[in-house]
DNA sequence: AAACTATGGACAATCGTTTGTTCATAGGTA
DNA sequence: TACCTATGAACAAACGATTGTCCATAGTTT
């Protein structure tokens, strides 16, 4: 037996209940349960059920101007540091009633993509990741004129960001590479000017002042945080006397690791590596990457959860810093080998 | 100077036009363009320049009883594939103006979710993608009542489906194998029963067949598509003569790679391995990991593009398959050593 | 000059909700 | 008995577009 091909509407469960539509629409929120008689609210209920009544979303949203929809705009999918905050975004906005659009339009397009669903009334509020600080897309955002929540960045005159303590997860970081006995760690860094950069610079250096140890300009490499700048990166330190690498990602880690071992050495024995950020391929890699977790899926979530209470019309905190989550040691950090750091 | 606070509507635009709002809607949905003089276009277009007027989506939504809106249901985001394809869909599906509604429950949830988004009108159809063929889903799109498009797997009933060739993509990895002097190779399949699986064991025997081979049921070996399943089935094939493996994802090569070191094993001389399907961290591992490109974005695109030809009245056809794309010959696979096959 | 026909736009209904207001009734109070 | 007050539910007006229909006017035909 097949149901009714056309979806029952309020106006359906209403004259099968003989009652007026309001009082449907009263007894389905759910709102104002006094007003209604226990009888009454019987008959409408059972007749919305016997129709397999469900409300039409578009119709509510046009009445109550809001579209129970947020956007996110993401640079990149197959970042895990992105997809992770995806999923904590969708979860909480899943459990609030809303919905996800996504977008992943890359920078440039960004501009277009954020003015097409706020202005079209697509979405009732926008959570943007990108990959570094830009400019264009503030203003882009202010004139979108819906409430938006910016994902591991802070930028002047944004209202809202949460963000990962990645100074912290630096320090952290470098801090348990000091512990093994390394005194001469190198930093595999993001682009010099990003905001994220600069914190994770300065959580290296903490570490290394709280250990006596002094900075050494040459350990710091920058780049961007990409496979091949990894790469490229770490042919400079090779002509240090690294002994060990604390890099800002997983994929640049995995690129200095990759063109170590091309050039012969043999790890972890010869070049500890722990990166920030933690994903499943930590452990894929060769030797299985160390890492110091952050909280990515929590900041989805914690950015969801900001901006639809700023939606319900709450005044959340501006800024949110996540710390780092736990070191997770794998196999390639260990001590220092005792004897002279090789050299090429 | 800033613009209104309040969005324009087409109120707004028709008054300041001095027409009717009917009038300003052909204009500016840009249909029946003949019936408008163009004086009075003029001053439309010009009115709803100056009031920087925007549609608003959910209004038309309603009225035409269309969201423009596509639903995509996927098990995981970290997944390249699924990301690839989520892409590849969105991409699409924003040249013909629609967006992409996220959704990355699991499939028990996904009931669910396709519930929610098909039942309160909130998509216009569905893309759907699961790991393994489940047949609660099934049902559940059915009673969906909506267009669906399943994304790599077929089942009966289903109105549409895009898949990929798994079977030739198994063939051609084998039988690059197989040129490679290889001839006892090992496969790293998927579960026993879905049809992913089956097609790649296919592919596999029928390069073996081609090659006057034969078939030995020892070398192959089930699991699910795991690092940990990787590792777990490489156990049961070094106890073989293999020299080289056929494995269906990328992270079970991961995982079978990583037990071979773990095992002292020398890659790729005593062991090569290929995998299908490919991705950024294909050339991370180590050795770098010969592959099958496999046209996971393009499925995306394609299964957008049949919805949405679907939704506009079209009849396409219901299955697309979508041969694999080139090999990708990197350091894991070299011919196997002269002497005799190492043996535990 | 009368009648017809395009042409250009206005009119009005509609999509399915939500929500402020009004109204009838019943019970309670003075 | 007359009046007041809750109570429960109907009435009706939005939300902002799309689209079928109708009606002037001007131009064309006979």
């Amino acid at each position: 037996m097949r149901k009714q091909r056309q979806k029952a509407t309020l106006v359906d469960v209403a004259a099968m209940a003989e009652v007026d539509v309001s009082t449907v629409s009263r007894v389905l929120r759910g709102q104002s349960e006094q007003r209604i008689r226990a009888e009454t609210r019987e008959r409408i209920l059972e007749a919305a059920e016997k129709l397999n009544y469900r409300p039409n979303f578009t119709a509510r949203s046009l009445r109550m101007s809001r579209t129970f929809t947020l956007g996110i705009v993401v640079p990149q999918l197959d970042n895990p540091v992105f997809s992770a905050a995806i999923r904590g975004a969708e979860n909480l906005a899943a459990q609030h009633g809303y919905s996800l659009l996504i977008s992943h339009r890359d920078l440039g397009e960004a501009a277009t993509t954020i003015a097409k669903l706020s202005q079209m009334n697509r979405v009732d509020g926008l959570l943007v990741a990108s990959l570094d600080a830009d400019e264009v897309l503030h203003s882009d955002l202010a004139e979108a004129n819906v409430p938006y929540v910016l994902l591991n960045r802070q930028l002047s005159g944004a209202p809202f960001s949460v963000v990962l303590d990645s100074r912290e997860a630096a320090r952290k970081a470098t801090e348990y590479l000091v512990s093994l006995g390394h005194r001469r760690i190198g930093h595999l860094g993001g682009r010099l000017g990003g905001f994220n950069a600069a914190e994770r610079l300065a959580g290296y250096r903490a570490a290394l002042d709280a250990a006596g140890i002094p900075f050494d300009p040459a350990l710091v490499t920058m780049g961007d945080y990409t496979f091949g700048a990894g790469r490229k990166a770490v042919r400079e330190l090779v002509r240090t006397d690294a002994t060990a690498i604390m890099a800002a990602t997983l994929v640049s880690a995995a690129g200095a690791m990759a063109e170590l071992r091309l050039a012969g050495w043999q790890l972890p024995e010869e070049m500890s590596v722990i990166a920030l950020h933690d994903a499943d391929f930590a452990e894929m890699l060769f030797p299985a990457l160390s890492t110091v977790m952050m909280p990515t899926e929590e900041m989805g979530r914690v950015a969801a959860d900001l901006l639809i209470r700023k939606l319900a019309g709450g005044n959340p905190e501006p800024v949110r810093a996540l710390p780092p989550g736990s070191l997770m040691i794998r196999d390639s950090t260990v001590a220092p080998r005792p004897g002279a750091p090789r050299s090429k």
